[in-house]
DNA sequence: GTTGAAACACGGAACCC
DNA sequence: GGGTTCCGTGTTTCAAC
């Protein structure tokens, strides 16, 4: 199969950076702020979607209106690491493990929590990461602050 | 001012489950599913967007679509705290840089990095973060995998 | 790139329970 | 309060040009 070449144009990437910004942007004030027709835009996001480089379009909740206050990293050291998938598999059934990675360095699984609270995210941590066969311990960095949140720039 | 107590009942969750999905899924669709008039999807929106649980929506792009393909998280350590916020001004205007936390724990900050590959990466390192005044070293985690990236349950 | 037409989205008003 | 319908304007989506 060959590949399609992705030429993003100036008008692609405004609007781009209007959908990232807002997925509900209406198409037409996108059209009249560059000068072509709805239609034309429209033709030009499934040629983006087709590509691949949208990747889909979502809200975004606010976690702290649900009670979701404390967000932070855990470094998982594993016993051996032929545990891996076994214990993704049980990282997967914790909802508030948001993001999980396999990782060089220091620790074998990296990964993002979301907690109501310290208690709750202790409670997370030792009954339900640190009972999964193969972790031997972890290290915590709770985020104090979160300044930057953005996504590849075009 | 009084807050507005949120309930959030089956209806709306099935509303926002739909959305987090994919926030162009058409109102009437849900409508139809839910069996309620698009009308009252549209009220319930208003309401979850008013009490600020709707943080907004967004495109999602896929990064490895341009290239980038290197995800990586660095630690970063500085000579004196008070360097904090100018060392956040700084990773501000480091497009490879997509977050950042004020942590506890061994870092002062903790950053997300996205880059085309491991040179590009190794020089954001050396040339951008490394020069950043108040920053003493740095630890890096190559993310090789990456299995969960999801928003809170509801 | 364009137009045009059908389906859909949004917002207000009136109404029911 | 939350739900319904009806309606007008603007938007999305599609085929055809």
């Amino acid at each position: 199969m060959k590949e399609k070449s992705l030429h993003i144009d100036g008008i692609d990437k405004i609007i781009l950076k209007k959908l990232i910004d807002d997925a509900r942007t209406p198409i037409l004030s996108i059209a009249r702020e560059v000068g072509i027709s709805g239609a034309a835009i429209h033709q030009r996001l499934r040629k983006l979607e087709a590509s691949g480089l949208i990747a889909g379009s979502k809200f975004v909740l606010n976690p702290k209106v649900l009670g979701y206050k404390t967000l932070a990293f855990v470094g998982i050291f594993l016993d051996a690491a032929s545990k891996n998938s076994a214990a993704i598999k049980r990282l997967k059934e914790i909802p508030e493990v948001i993001e999980s990675h396999y990782t060089t360095g220091n620790y074998a699984i990296f990964i993002k929590i979301l907690c109501r609270d310290n208690e709750h995210l202790m409670n997370v941590l030792n009954v339900e990461i640190q009972n999964i066969k193969g972790v031997a311990r972890t290290e915590t960095f709770i985020s104090l602050d979160q300044h930057i949140d953005r996504q590849i720039s075009l």
